[in-house]
DNA sequence: TTGGTATTGATAATGATTTTCATTATCAAT
DNA sequence: ATTGATAATGAAAATCATTATCAATACCAA
């Protein structure tokens, strides 16, 4: 048992408790799993994940679930050129995406302070910026080896 | 007339027929609003605006016109975090795209050179990193106006 | 233990995108 | 200019992911 993840999970619980979100057995399945995937997941892939374990939770739950998280932060959306609709563990603080292109593996990291070329381009264009995203895409070491 | 974008337009045309599409009413119609457009368009609002000079023209052929442009990388999609559905005239070389969280305005901007970030994020983690995105979201000087 | 109510899963509905297919339009070769 | 092979088109139907509905159930404060 990873400490970690075990205690993400308890603190992902104890938010959506302080929310006013019940915890029941699909929620705590669905986080579970979530809180353990080192790939980012589509709902589907979550969903037959999840019913490994707790074979009766619901596609609609996985979906309600996942808004939620999204919600208090604690999940992020990935971005992908064919398409969006695969679910991360978010990052804590500031961090940004690597994605295997191959395989979903998924890491953070610390961007550099991004703040002086943001304030460049605010002062160029007279925005006012609210938000930014810094994504990587490559192959991980794995896909690496196996397409070589 | 705005050459530039005169300019542009036989650019796509041309570029359309070298790869051995015909170039067809409906096309030159799409192409015609797409160049022009500084804003980020949905397939739907693309097909509005075609069909005001173009009344006849389908839904389906709007689709499958930005396809073909998504793969000649003369249109990117737009990735926004409430749904990634919007299409823009794509950069020249390497530039990032600053978008309007209102009216979605878009502004392209050369970013920093960003390569040293990307090799030290690819010797941390062993990845052979092959694409990157950096986009900002924020209010441009017209929304803030309107906002304020 | 209980009762009020949030949550659930099954089903149906929605909405965007794709596929199908008969008709039409383009354009290279006359 | 005409022709003809075939790419492209638009309408309709199909598909797919996501969202709404609703009666039954499970949570948890009292």
């Amino acid at each position: 048992m990873d400490l970690f993840e075990q205690g993400l999970e308890n603190e992902w619980l104890r938010q959506l408790g302080e929310r006013g979100s019940r915890l029941t057995g699909p929620r705590r399945a669905i986080v579970r799993v979530l809180v353990r995937s080192r790939r980012a997941l589509e709902p589907l892939e979550l969903f037959d994940a999840v019913r490994v374990e707790a074979p009766g939770v619901g596609l609609v739950t996985v979906y309600r679930t996942l808004e939620a998280l999204e919600e208090l932060g604690l999940v992020q959306r990935i971005h992908e050129s064919g398409g969006c609709r695969r679910y991360l563990r978010a990052p804590q603080g500031h961090q940004h995406v690597l994605l295997c292109l191959r395989c979903g593996q998924a890491e953070l990291f610390d961007g550099d302070d991004l703040r002086p070329l943001f304030a460049r381009v605010a002062a160029r264009w007279g925005y006012q910026i609210e938000e930014h995203w810094l994504q990587l895409f490559g192959l991980c070491p794995e896909c690496q080896k196996a397409s070589a």
